[in-house]
RNA sequence: GGACCCAUAGCUCAACUGGAUAGAGUACUUGACUUCGAAUCAAGGGGUUGGGGGUUCGAAUCCUCCUGGGUCCGCCA
């Protein structure tokens, strides 16, 4: 299916047939020779390596190897010209044939067409967000939640069998200040002055909450000690607040498949079973820590604590996992959820993280690496921090200022196809500007208007065609040999057709979904070109009024089109446009 | 002091995990709608890829040192 694997496959084999001939050596490692696009079009369609990457293994001269190789592959039939350049590059030109064949076998597949066999079924687990439950999601948050979600849409369409999963931090004392919290916005339910101190959350958003524990439980817990309510409040609290989140997700698109509750290791064995599993490994030890260097610490002291020797697995310091209160520390349980991750047979982990939390990637790689024995791939991807901009100003985010934007806020004003786009449009390790009034603009330094206007014309297209009694058989297109769409602005759409698969390998290979985006901005680019030499060339326009075959054909052709940036679109979670407004 | 991320055209960013003469958008200049939607297109200049050294057929990409920016750094979660 993808044109390129294909074309690697020829030249493979006929490197094989230069072996078999006596012109190569055998037992070369072909690992190396790679088939791709050149970056100058004037190089050709394809162009490989193979020559430069044998040459010092066979001890021949590249160009030399280059010239029998390209003799051999300019008598196949899908290669119009084969020629040396360089230090002993191959530049294939592939028949026109091949091009044209591109559309019948896009619209065949349909939305199907790109979908690899890479992932072969296996099973990744994609943790992102993970937000504390003790409010809403914020502009902080999004990134990581459109970046995992992407991500996960990414591998899936790349055949991999993708768990979303979200794990809940709901056993540290954040969910007791969360429910002593709701716990005053409980009694100001039933009338009683309540002022918010000791780093209680003053948020509105708990108010509701307060309201439906006294629809719950009336006026039970009202001048009670905190025991006595403390884990039902808990519990209901946590509870709101999830829902909330689930809301604030499903805003964006997103749905997770399963909701890891730390809370759920403690009191079963969960995290002794885990540290258990180290200790067997020699992995586990009391020892006391050096003091980190260059920062003070005002009240530092050194203390026995039980140490998980990650420097084993490749970290900097072993890191403590119980207090020296005997308590557990935050990295014990998420130890025991990895592990926990790692029982569930996953063949390959992901988690996302922001930015914030880089310090932890080296001990959670160095925690999977020693509970799984190295067997599970575990990839670690970090967000960069969104930052806010306002009428080109910096936008600080304040609680107490009133100047706090949740996601919320984010998507209902500017949408979640906007957001989602915006957010993709770059790299995940590189910083993002998110200016409110550029992406409100609409206008068309906004990416994500240029794909979705290249989807409405297309659309467009079938609706004149309609109006004009043409009618578009999808079927009979897909017979077609395209032998009259010629025009290099044509051919070139081809092309890039082509280069789909590829692309979707390579992106779920690096875990980088905002390849996609950039994909779909050159396909839509080529597209708009095509569209405005149509003003020049009449023949290039879509529907040719007195050729009814052609203008089907050319349909065919630019529903090509759309089917790619559908799925595209598609991976990205954002909806294609039938029209603009 | 240390770890991690980053540095590419005036600005915002790409560059197919090592490929050929580093590309788009934006801004600036000029042109294209009696036409399938001008939210579009065409043309123009703009670079020692922060700096030095190394690895090899070949480096923005890998290694090393330096400069500058961000995040983080024992029992908080």
């Amino acid at each position: 299916m993808d044109l390129f694997f294909k074309v690697r496959q020829y030249v493979l084999g006929e490197l094989d047939s230069m072996v078999a001939a006596g012109e190569l050596p055998s037992n070369l490692d072909m690992a190396g020779v790679t088939v791709e696009p050149p970056r100058d079009p004037l190089h050709g369609d394809m162009a490989t390596n193979a020559a430069m990457v044998l040459a010092k293994a066979a001890k021949k001269n590249p160009r030399e190897i280059a010239e029998k190789l390209a003799k051999r592959l300019a008598s196949l039939d899908i290669i119009d010209s084969s020629e040396v350049a360089g230090p002993g590059f191959l530049n294939l030109r592939i028949n026109v044939k091949v091009w044209q064949s591109i559309f019948s076998k896009v619209l065949e597949l349909g939305n199907s067409y790109g979908r690899t066999g890479l992932g072969n079924n296996s099973r990744v687990n994609v943790e992102f967000v993970s937000a504390n439950p003790t409010g809403p999601l914020h502009v902080g948050h999004t990134r990581g939640a459109v970046f995992g979600d992407a991500l996960s849409r990414l591998l899936s369409f790349a055949g991999y069998d993708v768990t979303r999963e979200y794990y809940i931090n709901d056993g540290g004392s954040q969910v007791d200040t969360l429910a002593r919290s709701v716990y005053l916005r409980y009694l100001e339910a039933h009338g009683k002055d309540v002022a918010f101190e000791d780093g209680t959350y003053p948020g509105d958003y708990l108010i509701p909450v307060g309201q439906a524990l006294k629809d719950k439980v009336g006026s039970d817990y009202i001048d009670k000690a905190e025991h006595y309510w403390l884990d039902d409040v808990r519990q209901f609290a946590t509870d709101a607040m999830m829902s909330l989140i689930k809301e604030d997700l499903a805003s964006l698109g997103i749905e997770m498949d399963n909701f890891f509750s730390e809370k759920s290791l403690y009191g079963v064995g969960k995290i002794e079973e885990a540290i258990e599993n180290l200790k067997s490994k020699n992995l586990i030890y009391e020892g006391v820590l050096d003091p980190p260097k260059g920062k003070k610490v005002e009240d530092w002291e050194p203390r026995v604590q039980t140490l998980f020797k990650s420097t084993l697995h490749g970290d900097d310091v072993d890191r403590p996992i119980k207090k020296s209160d005997g308590a557990w520390t935050y990295f014990a349980p998420d130890i025991a959820y990895h592990f926990d991750k790692v029982d569930r047979k996953f063949d390959q982990l992901i988690d996302v993280f922001g930015a914030d939390h880089g310090g932890y990637v080296k001990r959670m790689k160095a925690a999977v690496s020693a509970l799984s024995n190295d067997e599970v791939k575990f990839d670690i991807k970090l967000t960069q921090l969104v930052k806010l901009f306002k009428n080109g100003e910096p936008f600080k985010m304040s609680k107490r200022a009133g100047t706090f934007v949740t996601l919320r806020d984010l998507v209902d004003q500017v949408g979640s196809d906007v957001t989602r786009f915006v957010m993709l449009t770059r790299k995940n390790d590189a910083p993002l500007d998110f200016d409110f009034d550029k992406v409100l603009e609409q206008s068309r330094d906004n990416p994500v208007y240029y794909v979705q206007y290249a989807s409405a014309r297309i659309h467009s297209v079938f609706r004149k065609a309609d109006e004009a009694g043409i009618t578009f058989d999808k079927k009979q297109a897909m017979n077609e040999r395209f032998e009259t769409v010629t025009h290099e602005a044509e051919i070139k759409i081809a092309k890039k057709l082509a280069e789909w698969p590829r692309l979707v390998e390579i992106a779920a290979k690096t875990n980088e979904p905002h390849r996609i985006a950039f994909y779909l901005y050159d396909l839509a680019g080529d597209f708009h070109s095509l569209w405005n030499k149509g003003n020049e060339i009449s023949e290039l326009r879509f529907i040719q009024e007195e050729h009814h075959r052609e203008s089907c054909i050319k349909m065919a052709m630019i529903s090509a089109v759309l089917v790619v940036i559908s799925s595209g679109l598609d991976i990205l979670g954002v909806e294609p446009a039938t029209h603009m407004n």
